[in-house]
DNA sequence: GCATTAACCACAG
DNA sequence: CTGTGGTTAATGC
């Protein structure tokens, strides 16, 4: 079994624990190592555990009315996922997978809740990272409502080029469906989005190899909409 | 009206 | 799962 101690990426907020309450951390934490499309939990379970995404990328996403999950955010590496539902609710109101190879921390509920109260400093670090994460949503929101599909497809691949891959070439480990539900489009139209983007010459495709061509481009189609 | 945009559908590889 | 083409509905000029 791994253990906290040898982290190496804790979170901002376990940083904060006194030695005491980073031993409570620790004895209520399992590491897993989850293959790509594993589940990490589902809509509807029992909301026992929150995550700690430490290396890999996950997805947020939501049942919507019409059968197909709706992909709310891409979760990168030291982020925790469903902390809303530690004050909030039960029950988990979405459901999170990994989309490629990852390792996820489970971090029992009543331990989180227990240092939360325990630790301002602890708890001023979870809101800090709650606000965060609503700011994010409040400008895909815009972004998703505002812009056409071109602009939309070329925030996503700017947001996976600036935030998760350091260089030109990177692999989106997304289906075309899956891009579809993450920038609110189907999938024809994000081939026929690719292909455009692909003619202005702003980036490269080979299936999920990605490869940005000229940047100032792309970003100028993001802002243009 | 006419053009643009994007969803929906069917079908091929 | 990916890509293509045709059709269609909504919206803007």
């Amino acid at each position: 079994m791994k253990d906290c101690i040898d982290c190496a990426i804790r979170s901002r907020a376990v940083q904060t624990l006194t030695p005491e309450e980073f031993n409570i951390h620790r004895e209520n934490c399992a590491e897993l190592e989850l293959e790509a499309g594993e589940s990490i939990f589902k809509e509807g379970q029992l909301s026992s555990h929150i995550a700690y995404l430490k290396s890999g990328l996950a997805k947020i996403h939501k049942k919507g009315i019409k059968g197909t999950d709706q992909i709310l955010k891409i979760v990168k590496p030291s982020h925790y996922i469903g902390l809303q539902t530690i004050l909030l609710n039960k029950v988990h109101q979405y459901s999170s997978s990994v989309i490629e190879k990852s390792v996820v921390c489970y971090v029992d509920i009543h331990s989180f809740k227990d240092l939360i109260t325990r630790n301002a400093n602890f708890a001023n670090e979870l809101i800090l990272h709650m606000c965060e994460d609503e700011m994010s949503y409040f400008n895909r929101f815009v972004n998703v409502h505002q812009k056409q599909i071109n602009g939309r497809l070329a925030d996503s691949i700017l947001f996976f080029f600036d935030e998760i891959a350091h260089s030109n070439k990177f692999v989106i480990p997304l289906s075309r469906a899956d891009i579809a539900a993450l920038i609110c489009s189907t999938r024809e139209s994000v081939i026929r989005s690719l292909k455009d983007l692909i003619d202005m010459g702003a980036i490269k495709v080979q299936g999920k190899h990605f490869e940005v061509i000229n940047k100032e481009l792309l970003i100028s189609i993001s802002n243009k909409g």
